[in-house]
Formats: C-alpha cells, sequence, structure tokens
DNA sequence: TTGCTGCATAACCGTATGGTTATATAATAA
DNA sequence: TTATTATATAACCATACGGTTATGCAGCAA
C-alpha cells in the first residue's frame, strides 16, 4: 500500500521545494485539495495537454506530495501532503532562528538611522 | 476551474521554491543567517569551488534572498529573508486548507480501518 | 610599475524542466 | 470482435541546473 516513513530526509526536501517552484504544480496541488482528480480533470482547466499533466504528477509523486490510485481506466491523483510539513518545519526553523538574529538587527539599524537624521 | 487564489506574487514564489530546492543553498541561507560571508568564506566550508558559489548566490539573489554589499574587494552576502515569508504563507494557507479536509478524513479513514479488523 | 586577492564571467558538460505531438497500451463499452 | 476512453510513453525542442576549468578584471599592496 503506502510507505508510511514519513522521515524527514533533506533528500525528500530537495524533491518537495523543487515540486512546490512551478505553478502549475502548487495550482494542481490545491485542486486536489478539494478532491481526487483524473489527469483529464486536472488537464482540461488548466489548458495544457494531458502528456504535461502527467509529467507535473509524475514530479509530485517523487516528492510524495501525490498518489495516483486506480478506478477503472482512471488514475486518480491524490493529494498526500505530509512531506510538505517538511518544508514548513524546515521555514519555520529558519524563520525562528532569522527572526532572533536579523529581525531584531534589523530594527536596531533602523532605529539607529531614524536617531541619526 | 478555480483558482481562487490566495497567492499574491507567483512569479517570486517560484523563485523563492526554486532557490530553496538546493541544499547547498538552503546551507548558504543557514550560515548567512549568522552573519553576511564573502565568496570565499562561503565556499571553503562547503568544499566547492568559488564559481559554483557565486552561481548558487545569484539564485539567491534572482529569489531576492541574498543582497550584495561592497567591503573593498569583497562583495559580501547579506540574507533577506521576507521572500521566505511568502513560501511559509502559502505553505500554511495550504496546509490550513489541507488539514481541515485531508488530515481528519485520514484519521476518520484510519480508524475505520481498525474497527474494521 | 608589478603582482596578489576576490570575484565575475565564459565555455563546456551532463542532466533535468516544461512543453509539444505522435503513438502505444490497457481497460471499458458496444 | 471493434471502438472508445484514459493514461502512459517516446521523441523532440529549448532552456535551466549544478558543476567544472580557464580567464578577465577591479581593487588593493609592494
Amino acid at each position: 500500500m503506502q510507505q508510511l516513513n514519513q522521515t524527514p530526509q533533506p533528500e525528500n526536501l530537495d524533491a518537495v521545494f523543487a515540486a512546490l517552484a512551478d505553478p502549475t504544480r502548487r495550482a494542481i496541488l490545491t485542486r486536489l485539495a478539494n478532491g481526487d482528480a483524473s489527469v483529464n480533470e486536472l488537464a482540461e482547466p488548466f489548458c495544457m495537454s494531458q502528456p504535461a499533466v502527467s509529467k507535473h504528477l509524475k514530479v509530485l509523486e517523487r516528492a510524495g506530495l501525490v498518489e495516483r490510485a486506480i478506478d477503472k481506466q482512471r488514475r486518480p491523483a491524490r493529494l498526500k501532503a505530509e512531506p510538505m510539513r517538511e518544508a514548513v518545519k524546515w521555514l519555520e526553523e529558519f524563520s525562528k532562528f532569522w527572526s532572533s538574529s536579523f529581525d531584531q538587527l534589523d530594527d536596531l539599524l533602523e532605529e539607529l538611522k531614524k536617531s541619526e537624521s
């Protein structure tokens, strides 16, 4: 069935961020959050050929963000958003780190600048 | 057909996610959170040629995540993390949307599965 | 001047993207 | 059986990545 090891590996983090770096794929993910969709159902609203959508789905699959099911001839895509948590986690970690070093520094510099003029 | 969406600047969002999709660049960002660094200062710990680092910095600049200063012959890189907030925002929006539809559904299905056996 | 340092840029390589059209395959419908 | 549907795959194209080495060039130091 599906593999349950969601170990936060940097390797997959690469694939997740790369998958999110395309507007069509982000739109596909948003669409899938509304429910499973077949390739053709995805191809139509995005004004894009069927093979193009299949390729995008492959990228999303590789990132673990999408799973394919089987329903007669259809292979509906299903959202699997857990890998996104890795991305969120990295960004939040970084944001935490950064905001404690640079945010305050920027604010400080801004204050110094003001008081200087 | 929907596209009722929440993304403010999709173009830059592409560049930000793409920039984050490489482990070296994420490491560079983390390093820069500790303070500005010159190209050579970055190249050394990453066991990478200087032109390679320059290329990574260019990708980061294009995403707005890094600015270059001028200090004599050096061009120290400085972290500008604001664009990351766009990425965080997209992921949080999505996460919110998703967790209210799929998380609960997955939990529900998991429960059903257990009680079924 | 000469020379060193820090960085950028060019040229190249192999591979991946993002798209296309054309074709193959597999399941269903008639 | 044949035809249709849904999807995958192949082949192709242009561009971008991620790395290399080689080279150029500006800023300092002698």
